[in-house]
RNA sequence: GGACGUUUAGCUCAGUUGGUAGAGCAUUCGCUUGACGUGCGAAGGGUCAGCGGUUCAAGUCCGUUAACGUCCACCA
């Protein structure tokens, strides 16, 4: 900040020179240093395809306000940046871009294809992170991270021997969700079910015997041509005869067993279903008690395979037609029915999801899910807001296998080799030169890759060196808090939770702070396809990092949603002028001035009283960070630094200002102590503004982002002085209420008559009252002229002598209106103290508190009936 | 089917351990007030979704109903 001040900030010409400024200086290069207590956090990477949005501004805002706040209180902290890889996302964008340059996959081969995806990542994937820096963010850049660097890849393969080894990790033949259009399976967390109208097609399989037919109900008649059973229940007596019988598979002619299985559901449908264990869970569940065999009929692009004879080659959609038409045709086809069915889809393409049969790697999550819950439940990990836990749990208490093998090139490949000999496994941590089983040499590596969310999930701790004992890992891990979107709790939270359990046999983070999600100011989701996206970039550019910021940081509760409006970011801008002029005000008295150490030997009421309300403020601003309520500690220094600092106190500070001399410096003083506290209260949540403030104020140190944070200080905490200027903040809103009810002109000053019973604060606020209540000189205990306007405060009658303006009627129906209020109000007090039971009940501080008012509204009361007589 | 969230001023939302309801925006009136019109002063506007309960006292705690929303499950 210049001595020559423009008078409206422009954040464009403060931030990205501050920016540099603190990156170059290595404030956010944190010192692992052992003496002091570690905070940290460990971003939750954002895609190298991705760029950022609200979702991902809100995310870094909040990490940012509890890192710098933690950094200036002197934790030893830590925030590490990094980037996730995104296995299918990134290939789905490298396939459309060799797209269009005719080229495909499978033409350039694994190890060019791969090159040309790390060339796109060292191309595209530091954009995300240029974009977090305009936000502020103060990530130690020099530990970036990126989940397929080399140590991130070594905790991978680790993480696979270990689980492997333990008997955790296992390749069979499971249901899968499969995703015919990028060709790969999917964990259950990336499916997406959506309600669609589907038909519930009734069909007839002919007893072998020629006795009859079973008639049963399906929503995908594709899949008959996989059918290897019917089932029914085994108490169901209807069909308790046909157990043991087989039927012919309409169209097929495979004969296949009726079973009885308790899977089916008697009242549903006609009580009788078709198996088709390659296509479905519970069939395949049923299959495996039957010993079914399971046929597979379709191909990985959701075309039917050989298995479908006739229909193969045909897509999956049109087989349903051509089968149900041959159906009907022949008679199979007994009625069709329109039903609301639920339809999984890949969250990333939008392709219906394919049961299938597949053969695959699984995490066996039975055992690692207690040790994850019992972090929680065990207190070792809370979530804020504490409701989630109970999503948590739910989650894994429920959780099945997860299938971590995905069919495309960009990940972490499998560190699986496949004996063509003997045909065993071989899971190593390095590059294997025989079966560990034969010991020969006719082996080959596994073709697919891990899930993106293998690595994310050991992130918290693969980047602090795992599995290596590093001085970092030692340091800060346990990280201290998670700070991430409600929507990603099952896919990661919980993932990092079981595995740090597993591997660290400790917690990844104390808090896992959830955030809900941004929306547009209609409500809806932002989203690329309804273009309501509202790009962070350019909301900075308009209106300042530090507006956007604590807009996404106020008025927002955590776990809740928020909407989005750009008149919201207005408001704050203007915030970030006020408090810019605020300083500038007070640099422009200041001048070359150099003023003395410590506070002034006296303290003027004004003085005594923003010190305390500074003190109030810092108390709960820090108790409200540490209870994670980000958006009430924004609300009230945006109210101290509006309100209190600088409507009243500096307004006030006017005075002796223009005095000069040592009640010009006493008052610089306070006035420099004050703003730099407030400067660095609000640092962690507006951190340009604050340190352009900070720099051009007198100051220790380099930058405000190490200088202390405010703590509370009992020296200058000054209760009765705070008492006595509410006093007369009442008579000045009082005056300034009155004066513009009867339009007095706001230049017509006027002589201010007091009778009062507090004489010393009345003589301690003539100048208040002459400063900002348009008073011109006070009159003491004399009779105030007829023709005066009264203003009954609770300890004071004030009047002011307006000469024709006043008219005695509306004086007087005014004066009887103000009495039967207080009159209403003191009958309510009073008979809360007449009741035995709310004095003897109710805690002391809150029966004095009431007797308080009712003293107060008792002498209010009398000073108004006084007027009132006079009148 | 299960779980959770929301319902407070015209709009968007805060409201900490129960103690007489707040902000921003919008509206109305007034203002060259020597930091700021992105500003200053003043004003209007709410039976805190409904019902019942606990309590001396309920926006806040418990129960219940309704509307809206989200997540989980997925009966073929």
């Amino acid at each position: 900040m210049s001595k020559e001040l423009a008078k409206q900030y422009n954040p464009a010409k403060s931030e990205d020179r501050l920016y540099q400024f603190w990156e170059g200086s290595g404030f956010f290069t944190a010192k692992c240093d052992e003496s002091k207590t570690p905070y940290t956090i460990v971003i939750p990477p954002p895609n190298i395809t991705g760029q950022l949005h609200m979702g991902h501004a809100l995310d870094n805002t909040l990490q940012d306000i509890l890192v710098r706040w933690r950094r200036m209180q002197g934790y030893d902290t830590l925030w590490l940046p990094g980037t996730d890889h995104a296995a299918i996302s990134t290939e789905v964008k490298v396939v459309e871009a060799l797209a269009k340059e005719g080229l495909n996959k499978a033409d350039l081969g694994r190890d060019k294809f791969l090159e040309r995806v790390w060339d796109w990542k060292r191309i595209h994937g530091r954009r995300i992170v240029e974009q977090l820096k305009k936000l502020g963010s103060s990530c130690d850049w020099s530990r970036e991270r990126f989940t397929m660097d080399a140590g991130c890849s070594k905790a991978v393969v680790e993480v696979f021997n270990k689980l492997y080894e333990k008997g955790l990790l296992y390749r069979g033949e499971r249901i899968i969700n499969w995703c015919p259009h990028c060709k790969t399976t999917l964990s259950d967390a990336e499916v997406e079910y959506t309600e669609h109208d589907g038909h519930f097609w009734y069909l007839r399989y002919p007893l072998k015997d020629g006795t009859g037919w079973l008639e049963l109900a399906t929503t995908r008649p594709e899949t008959m041509l996989g059918d290897t059973a019917v089932a029914v229940h085994p108490e169901d007596e209807r069909y308790a005869h046909l157990v043991g019988k087989t039927v012919l598979l309409p169209l097929v002619g495979r004969e296949i067993p009726i079973v009885a299985d308790e899977y089916v559901e008697r009242g549903f449908g006609t009580g009788i279903v078709k198996i088709t264990p390659a296509h479905d869970p519970n069939d395949f569940e049923v299959g495996r008690r039957h010993n079914l065999p399971i046929i597979n009929v379709m191909n990985d692009d959701g075309t039917m395979n050989g298995e479908a004879g006739e229909y193969a080659g045909t897509d999956r959609y049109d087989c349903r037609k051509k089968i149900v038409s041959a159906l009907e045709e022949q008679g199979f086809l007994v009625k069709v029915e329109d039903m609301k069915h639920n339809i999984g889809s890949h969250d990333r393409c939008r392709a219906v999801v394919e049961p299938m049969v597949s053969l695959q790697w699984f995490v066996k999550m039975g055992p690692l899910a207690q040790p994850a819950i019992n972090l929680v439940k065990n207190g070792k990990t809370k979530f804020v807001p504490e409701r989630f836990s109970k999503v948590y749990y739910h989650w894994l208490e429920n959780i099945r296998d997860w299938c971590v093998s995905r069919q495309i090139w960009w990940g972490h490949r499998i560190p699986a080799w496949y004996c063509n000999d003997c045909g065993g496994i071989t899971v190593s941590r390095g590059t294997p030169s025989a079966c560990q089983h034969c010991g020969r040499t006719n082996i080959k590596q596994d073709e697919d890759t891990l899930d993106t969310w293998f690595s994310s999930a050991l992130w918290p701790f693969s980047t602090l060196g795992w599995p290596d004992n590093t001085p970092e890992f030692a340091q800060y891990y346990p990280t201290s808090t998670l700070v991430t979107g409600y929507d990603i709790i099952f896919f990661w939270v919980v993932r990092m939770m079981f595995s740090a359990a597993e591997y660290t046999g400790r917690e990844p983070f104390n808090t896992v702070f959830i955030h809900g999600i941004v929306r547009d100011a209609q409500g809806r989701k932002m989203s690329k396809s309804l273009g309501n996206g509202i790009d962070p970039l350019e909301e900075i550019a308009k209106y300042g990092a530090d507006a956007l910021r604590i807009t996404l940081a106020t008025g927002n509760s955590p776990g809740n949603d928020m909407r989005y409006s750009e008149e919201k970011v207005s408001a704050s801008r203007n915030f970030a002028n006020k408090l810019w002029n605020a300083a500038r005000f007070v640099l422009m008295h200041l001048g070359n001035e150099t003023l003395p150490d410590g506070m002034p030997e006296e303290l003027a009421l004004e003085d005594k009283w923003i010190l305390t309300r500074l003190n109030t403020l810092t108390r709960e601003v820090t108790d409200n960070l540490e209870k994670f309520e980000l958006g009430l500690a924004v609300q009230k220094l945006y109210d101290f630094i509006w309100d209190e600092l600088c409507d009243w106190y500096i307004e006030l500070a006017k005075i002796r200002l223009n005095a000069g001399g040592k009640a010009k410096t006493d008052t610089l003083c306070v006035l420099c102590f004050t703003l730099s506290a407030a400067v660095r209260l609000l640092h962690p949540f507006m951190p340009f503004i604050t340190e352009e403030i900070w720099q051009a104020l007198p100051h220790d140190g380099e930058t405000i982002m190490l200088a202390p944070f405010p703590v509370f200080n009992a020296e200058l905490d000054f209760s009765a002085a705070e008492a006595e200027m509410a006093r007369l903040m009442e008579a000045v809103r009082a005056l300034r209420s009155r004066r513009a009810e009867m339009n007095v002109p706001p230049g017509k000053r006027a002589k201010l008559y007091i009778q009062t019973e507090q004489y010393e604060t009345f003589t301690r606020g003539v100048e208040f009252l002459q400063k900002l209540a348009g008073v011109s000189d006070v009159v003491w205990d004399e009779a105030p002229p007829a023709n005066a306007v009264q203003v009954v405060t609770a300890d004071a009658v004030l009047f002011i002598p307006l000469d024709d303006l006043v008219d005695l009627d509306a004086e007087r129906a005014r004066l009887g209106k103000e009495l039967e209020q207080a009159q209403k109000i003191l009958a309510g007090v009073n008979a809360k103290l007449g009741n035995v039971e709310f004095t003897s009940r109710a805690p002391m501080h809150v029966v004095r508190h009431q007797r308080d008012t009712a003293a107060t509204l008792e002498q209010k009361i009398l000073l108004l009936n006084e007027s009132l007589a006079k009148l």
